[in-house]
DNA sequence: TAAATATCCTCTACAAAGTAGAGTAAATAA
DNA sequence: TTATTTACTCTACTTTGTAGAGGATATTTA
């Protein structure tokens, strides 16, 4: 395995969600979760295929649970995240942290840049 | 203007890397950044596409510049973030940390999770 | 027990972002 | 006036992101 490929910022996003659910992770409370947390609205397909691509990809894994229990409905897909997925959301965060790092961004407000002009700590 | 866009990750990167370089932000000098700061070699049509595509959607601005000091060569073309580039950075980075909020990583280990299951702080 | 209703996932298609590298431009050095 | 250096442009392709109609499966209701 060569250099690992990187995850987009929507993969980023599904993979935290899925996270933060926990054992309630599927497809319409991911949705939610990401409509209430960071006000992002998917389309159902959008999401879906998502995660079938996370899943491929070998970041999620997914076991069939049962139907609901109020109303009825089809059988829920239940998404968790692998060790790997886990890797790739750190690998992530990592990159953008020390991006960031060192960086102060108001909004409308001018930028603050370290001194050291392009000299950054490895 | 509805729903604004969000940016893709490599967008992000590279908007990161312009206001780290500053006054030096140019193609080869951000492709370096990006190197050295997070590890990751874009190609140099990845990296120019990208800069085009974001100065098309007016997340950047450019100028042109002079021609290398020390040994010749083609005109520099100098990036900067505008106004609505860093918004767009400032929106995109407080939505990642809101999914980060309360999540605890740990290479290869077993992830934290809050207990409140599904109710975030709006 | 056959609709009606509710819940949730699959499928197909297209748009946008990410990636590559050969080729071009413009300046100095030999 | 050709070689060399620096840096950007162009074209083509792959991967991610996005959408919503439609299908599957269970409960309720008549």
């Amino acid at each position: 395995m060569a250099q690992d490929k990187f995850i987009g910022e929507m993969e980023h996003m599904v993979l935290l969600a899925v996270l933060r659910l926990n054992e309630q992770a599927y497809g319409s409370q991911i949705r939610q979760c990401l409509a209430d947390t960071v006000d992002r609205d998917l389309s159902i397909g959008a999401l879906y295929t998502t995660l079938e691509r996370l899943e491929q990809k070998g970041l999620l894994k997914s076991r069939l649970g049962e139907a609901t229990a109020e109303r009825g409905g089809r059988a829920k897909k239940y998404f968790a995240i692998t060790a790997e997925g886990q890797q790739a959301l750190h690998r992530s965060k990592q990159a953008l942290d020390r991006l960031w790092q060192g960086l102060a961004l108001r909004q409308g407000a001018s930028v603050t840049v370290p001194q050291n002009g392009m000299e950054f700590p490895a």
